[in-house]
RNA sequence: GGGCCGCUAGCUCAAUGGUAGAGCAGCUGACUCUUAAUCAGCGGGUUGGAGGUUCGAGUCCUCCGCGGCUCACCA
């Protein structure tokens, strides 16, 4: 197989058999170091010239080649590792006449191993006096241009190893996403909750409302949903007397792409036992202000591009019902703003929409779509995404979700028109959502029930009976709630896209030569022989 | 799915409807403290794809592909 461009794969094949002529392996299998890039640039950072060339610290170092700058018979170079770049510097009198051959067939994007001791130039760098130099690892295509780096962006989706490569912005997003979930476990784990791994594959639909990826087992001929969230199986954990128990995993749901929805994306939910929604509430605003600290190194972080940058301050939350929220945020325009008395009214959510599409028909908003088909939970849901939602940057939770939208959420007992619900927004970015268990199974049935006969793609075609029988088995008054890993990771790296946050995002299959060449070749049906690992 | 924008050398980008260019990368040569190394020379293109308009299309039109933004749906 051969890559783009073709002139320059077929000029650095030729110097790999260049150098193997020289005697060295074109692929060694070990290459014996003491220091990545980083570690030595750490640990020697305040090691004077003067100190250096008394000393005389052997190291032995491998990285990629990222710059080259020969003269004739030295040359210095770059190799990057660990994250950093260090400079190394190549005399044909130190490294000999075969390995100085070796140097000058070597290409930007070649990887590696050198041997020597430290010193600083004359402009002061720590620089890699190289004794022993060796290929490690040829590459045989070249690196994006050295200024801008990999931009085009379907490209550094496409091709994240050469984004990873160039690109510093992106390293850091992912090994900051690394922190943050190292962060989290810890959470979590220092306050005695399990982790715990339940299916993938779920035989029935539940646990949110969202349109599934479907599969198929051939061994037991049955169609299998990836699931949409892990929610039903770890409140079964519960059941079982696992009080409290956390799940970090990716969820799938078949639905559109856009800034913040990925096809797979990366949920965690936690549990516990002899909780409610406010305990809850309390817990992620110490976790968020936790995260923020320590890997912002502030509560109060910016986000947004240059023209709209704002600082999301996490050192307090706002709490506002849902109807508060629509009371506080109706636009003034469309006449007298509606009470949360109103709004809790039988009929109320609809007279207001009526009032809120008059307005925004005749302003170029979007109206609510045919609010008369639905209930009055189900309108003041919408009325909150129209009017509210949008508003919500700095970090508010919205509580007293209705219970027509709310199937799994215990009501309040003083309103059960409302449950002990809220979702936290931050950035106008839905971050999480948590609730007050609904534990009474009579109740959950009737709920499934509604919802399977409702119908539509997003319901489940059945009653997860099973689950009903683990609530009969007693529930104990527990809280959940489910935390959008991708999304946190945006806010904590000032990105506005779930894609940068992502190492391997989805893209539609590009159509290349070789792709078209190979067409049909994966078969579907099961073979014996080869392929196996 | 709709609307808008984009797609030119490996990469980053230029080019009134009138000869497709630059920088980096590449190749050849010079150069033993450079760091966007420097200096001299050279090669590199089905302008995303297919049609059309035109004396002439990278540029205008139609369709298609991929991506970005946005709206809708959804979390």
């Amino acid at each position: 197989m051969e890559f783009e461009p073709v002139d320059q794969y077929q000029q650095r094949l030729k110097k790999l058999r260049d150098i193997e002529a020289l005697g060295y392996a074109a692929y060694p299998h070990k290459f014996d170091w003491t220091h990545t890039a980083k570690k030595l640039l750490d640990a020697f950072r305040d090691e004077t010239a003067e100190r250096l060339a008394a000393d005389r610290v052997e190291v032995r170092v491998a990285g990629r080649v990222v710059a080259l700058r020969p003269h004739g018979k030295a040359a210095f170079a770059h190799i990057s590792g660990d994250g950093a770049r260090l400079q190394i510097y190549v005399k044909l009198d130190v490294v000999g006449e075969a390995a100085f051959k070796l140097f000058q067939l070597l290409d930007l994007g070649d990887i590696i191993g050198v041997s020597g001791h430290l010193f600083r130039t004359k402009t002061n760098e720590l620089t890699v006096w190289v004794e022993k130099l060796e290929l490690l690892s040829k590459a045989l295509l070249p690196m994006p241009e050295k200024w801008h780096g990999l931009a085009d962006v379907e490209q550094r989706y496409r091709r994240r190893y050469v984004d990873l490569i160039v690109n510093d912005r992106a390293r850091e997003i992912f090994t900051r996403r690394t922190q943050i979930i190292r962060e989290l476990r810890n959470f979590f784990d220092e306050r005695h909750y399990m982790e715990v791994e339940t299916p993938m594959m779920h035989p029935i639909l539940g646990g949110a409302t969202a349109r599934p990826f479907i599969t198929h087992h051939n061994t037991f001929d049955m169609d299998l949903y990836l699931r949409i969230a892990p929610e039903l199986y770890l409140k079964r954990l519960v059941v079982g007397g696992f009080d409290r128990v956390y799940e970090m995993n990716r969820n799938f749901r078949n639905e559109g792409v856009d800034a913040i929805h990925e096809r797979e994306f990366t949920m965690l939910e936690f549990y516990q036992a002899y909780s409610d929604f406010e305990d809850l509430m309390d817990l992620t605003e110490d976790l968020f202000r936790m995260l923020a600290q320590k890997v912002c190194g502030s509560t109060t972080i910016p986000y947004g591009q240059e023209d709209s940058k704002i600082d999301l301050d996490f050192s307090r939350f706002a709490r506002l019902s849902m109807r508060e929220a629509i009371n506080k945020y109706w636009p003034a325009a469309a006449g007298a703003t509606p009470e949360v008395a109103q709004l809790a009214a039988s009929g109320g959510p609809h007279t207001i929409a009526e009032r809120y599409n008059a307005w925004a028909r005749s302003h170029g908003a979007k109206p609510i779509v045919e609010p008369a088909k639905l209930s009055d939970g189900e309108v003041t849901g919408e009325l909150f995404e129209s009017i509210a939602e949008s508003h919500l940057i700095q970090p508010t939770f919205i509580y007293d979700f209705p219970t027509a939208i709310s199937p799994l959420s215990k009501k309040r007992p003083n309103d059960p028109s409302v449950t002990e619900r809220f979702e936290l927004f931050i950035a106008g970015m839905e971050l999480a959502n948590g609730f007050s268990e609904l534990n009474d199974p009579v109740d959950q049935e009737r709920r499934f029930r509604a919802q399977v006969e409702k119908g539509g793609q997003e319901a489940p075609k059945e009653v997860d009976v099973d689950y009903i029988r683990a609530l009969s088995h007693g529930l104990p008054p527990t809280a959940g709630e489910g935390i959008g890993v991708d999304r946190l990771v945006m806010l904590l790296t000032n990105s506005h896209s779930i894609r940068e946050v992502v190492l391997f995002p989805l893209l539609r299959a590009e159509m290349t030569e070789v792709a078209e060449s190979q067409s049909g070749a994966p078969s579907t049906h099961d073979t014996k022989s080869g392929g196996t690992k």
